[in-house]
DNA sequence: ACCTGAACACCGTTCAAGT
DNA sequence: ACCTGAACACCGTTCAAGT
């Protein structure tokens, strides 16, 4: 832990995380390791020692928006309806997923892959949203056969058509609300 | 127009489509152009010639296809029930687009993207959807204020979920009859 | 301990040279 | 008229060589 290189390395990453907010915000989640490393003005060989994976350099980036969006999954826990709550939630998730361009596919395919460097965060979200869910089906208000990778990946899917659609302005917001609608839990 | 070279020409093509349909079975719409050409036993200049833009090689790969959809669109504008055969057309687009993996965002790409060679394809399709969906809103049993494009992007959206989803069996199916219940015209 | 960049195996795309 | 494959400008990723 010697004083000097750790200087030296910290501020390589954060020259890395700069340039990579950037590039990302650019050109999406696939913008190329090598211009990152290239506007940080740093060797490529130096963004791999930082981050191993593209997913892990995402993690870093995104932390803590994953991290507000579990905190607000919790608070959202304690307002009165529970199905609009539920509704408030998932837009913002589509709202976030649609930051970046390949975002959404980026937080399913780390939803899908333990393995991901973005597997934790992703699913830390995932659980929040769960308990928002569940609390809509025991209040009656959201049918019980509908499981919160369901929900989540209609979200996601949303706002994925919404990133590559024309008019697709307000597509999220009214298509999420139509499909809540018809997740309604009607008691059959 | 002499015949030797034509008949060449037209089994390098034939051989290059083959090759192409094994290679998108198998790595989805982005598989490598490289590749096919190898496969065809071609020289890759060759697979630039007959197809100028990967589109239009997914286009001719995938004309049949999109014939069949809006064939379908037109037959079940007969269907006793509008809203259903909306639904049940809407299933099969997002079935159809299950077929290759990238297949919805070649879609979706080719549908915003006029220059596109799957352009053609892909709008002809559309209108196909939306007599279908005219009818629905004529019929009263959808809202006035949703648009083929909406309910399009809707059904490529499942379908993209679903592709990379674990447990997406369903996912399509409930998604898109939960959905269509939350289309319905209440008359607001 | 950390950094660098050449090296490797791939892309998509173009185009001079061949038949 | 058509075909070929080298050439170019890019990737992601690894790793020997440097400090």
């Amino acid at each position: 832990m010697s004083q000097t290189t750790r200087a030296d390395a910290r501020k390589n990453r954060d020259l890395l995380l700069a340039a990579a907010a950037e590039l990302v915000a650019e050109h999406g989640t696939d913008a190329s390791l090598r211009d990152i490393a290239r506007r940080a003005g740093v060797g490529i060989g130096t963004l791999y020692r930082h981050f191993p994976t593209r997913e892990a350099l995402l993690e870093t980036l995104l932390n803590a928006n994953f991290d507000v969006l579990r905190a607000r999954a919790d608070s959202l826990l304690a307002s009165p309806v529970p199905s609009d709550a539920l509704l408030t939630w998932l837009g913002e998730l589509a709202a976030g997923a649609a930051t970046y361009q390949g975002l959404p596919e980026s937080i399913m395919n780390a939803l899908a892959n333990e393995e991901s460097g973005l597997h934790a965060s992703c699913a830390g979200m995932r659980s929040a949203g769960g308990r928002l869910l569940e609390r809509a089906q025991q209040a009656g208000s959201v049918r019980s056969d509908v499981t919160i990778s369901e929900v989540i990946a209609l979200a996601l899917g949303l706002a994925w058509a919404a990133e590559r659609s024309v008019d697709a302005s307000d597509l999220v917001a009214r298509m999420l609300s139509t499909t809540m609608y018809g997740l309604a839990d009607r008691g059959q």
